[in-house]
DNA sequence: TATGCCGGGCG
DNA sequence: CGCCCGGCATA
């Protein structure tokens, strides 16, 4: 998870009351910015599968709060854009662990009846909010709005500002707002800079390529649910300032996903090749697609910076790849998956011989090799 | 469920 | 950096 984020979910902190709606369907609640919000919901949800393990060692929290059922986990940093750097109360992060009750683990006072396979938890009604952030976070993030025409590159801070801009300058409209067709939103992106590195962040984070027939245009995010999602974290100032899709929500303008290139996630397997294609790619849904010719040149290629949400590490993945020897078949099916890593190609796949716990045992904890101590990759037994 | 180990925290 | 652990993926 990115914790590029420190202001994610401050609506919703410390309130009981949540608008169900707003979890169950992400999209109206537009206060989930961010996407490691998202991501971390995902982490959540899906980290149910698993071990709550020994609720007798629960910690200091009362299991029988009931309150540590809900599903969220929180920043409460109200109004930290003023000290980004002040961390929050020091509370301990075993408070943190109410938040990680499994409902299916069948010992916890897990509220999930039937369960729902929505993964929405929102019957956790009860929220633990209120929690600071146990350790880390990054200081404040600003929006700017990057235009990613051919040799442009100019740098708005609104996005009426910069959709005004293209349109006028890089598409030729004399009109007012309310005729643009959203074409805009794909020559500009979205960047987050850091505060307090703005120059630096401006420097260096030009994409434009220079010899590129068209401009970068930022990746239409294929599947549905993911543009959903995308759209949950439209930047607030979209939205405030002006319709940024005049009307119409096509399904090229609804994807315009910007805000990714200064993200730097650190798991390596959110990270994924660019994927170049074909201009006659629609194959299905967009039909709007093949008319998305910004010059006349007769393609263009689109490349990832990264897939549209980060949290494809563990997000619903129902193909994973077969195996191994299907992943050189390279040619994704255009706009049906976004380029997701795989967990092949991130994790070390595991190995084949004996390693040190199963020589040795956990009795002879001692015996094993240190990386096998310390739950690493055993050093003794390669393969 | 057991195991391997990545990611990350702590001192 | 050593040590440890949570959590996840996989067998």
């Amino acid at each position: 998870m990115t914790e590029e984020h420190p202001h994610v979910f401050l609506s919703v902190v410390s309130s009981t009351d949540i608008p169900k709606n707003c979890l169950s369907a992400l999209s109206p609640c537009s206060n989930f910015s961010s996407h490691s919000s998202v991501s971390s919901l995902s982490l959540l949800f899906f980290s149910e599968s698993g071990s709550w393990k020994d609720n007798g060692s629960a910690g200091p929290f009362t299991p029988s709060s009931n309150s540590s059922s809900g599903g969220y986990w929180s920043w409460s940093a109200p109004s930290d854009q003023s000290n980004p750097s002040t961390p929050s109360p020091p509370l301990s992060a075993d408070s943190f662990k109410p938040f990680r009750v499994p409902s299916l683990g069948g010992v916890g006072p897990g509220p999930a009846g039937p369960e729902d396979p929505s993964l929405d938890d929102q019957d956790g009604s009860s929220l633990l909010f209120d929690e600071p952030i146990p350790r880390k976070r990054k200081n404040s993030m600003k929006v700017m709005f990057k235009c990613l025409w051919k040799n442009c590159g100019k740098v708005l801070s609104t996005a009426a500002g910069i959709q005004r801009h293209i349109r006028t300058i890089h598409l030729g409209r004399n009109c007012d707002s309310d005729c643009s067709d959203g074409e805009e939103d794909f020559y500009y992106t979205e960047i987050k800079l850091n505060t307090d590195s703005v120059a630096d962040g401006l420097s260096s984070l030009s994409p434009v390529s220079p010899s590129l027939l068209s401009p970068p245009p930022p990746p239409p995010s294929p599947l549905p649910s993911l543009n959903q999602l995308a759209d949950s974290h439209r930047p607030p100032q979209s939205s405030d300032t002006k319709e940024p899709q005049a009307g119409g929500t096509t399904p090229l303008s609804r994807s315009a996903p910007s805000a990714l290139y200064l993200i730097h996630t650190d798991h390596a397997y959110q990270a994924t090749a660019p994927v170049s294609i074909p201009s006659n790619s629609s194959n299905s849904t967009s039909s709007a697609s093949t008319s998305f010719t910004p010059t006349n040149s007769s393609s263009f290629s689109i490349s990832w910076q990264s897939p549209p949400v980060t949290f494809t590490g563990s997000t619903v993945s129902p193909s994973k790849s077969q195996g191994f020897g299907e992943q050189r078949s390279q040619t994704i099916a255009v706009l049906s998956s976004p380029p997701r890593a795989t967990t092949a190609l991130s994790r070390k796949v595991r190995g084949e011989g004996k390693k040190c716990r199963k020589v040795y045992g956990m009795e002879n904890r001692d015996m094993w090799c240190t990386a096998c101590r310390w739950k690493k990759a055993c050093q003794r037994f390669t393969d």
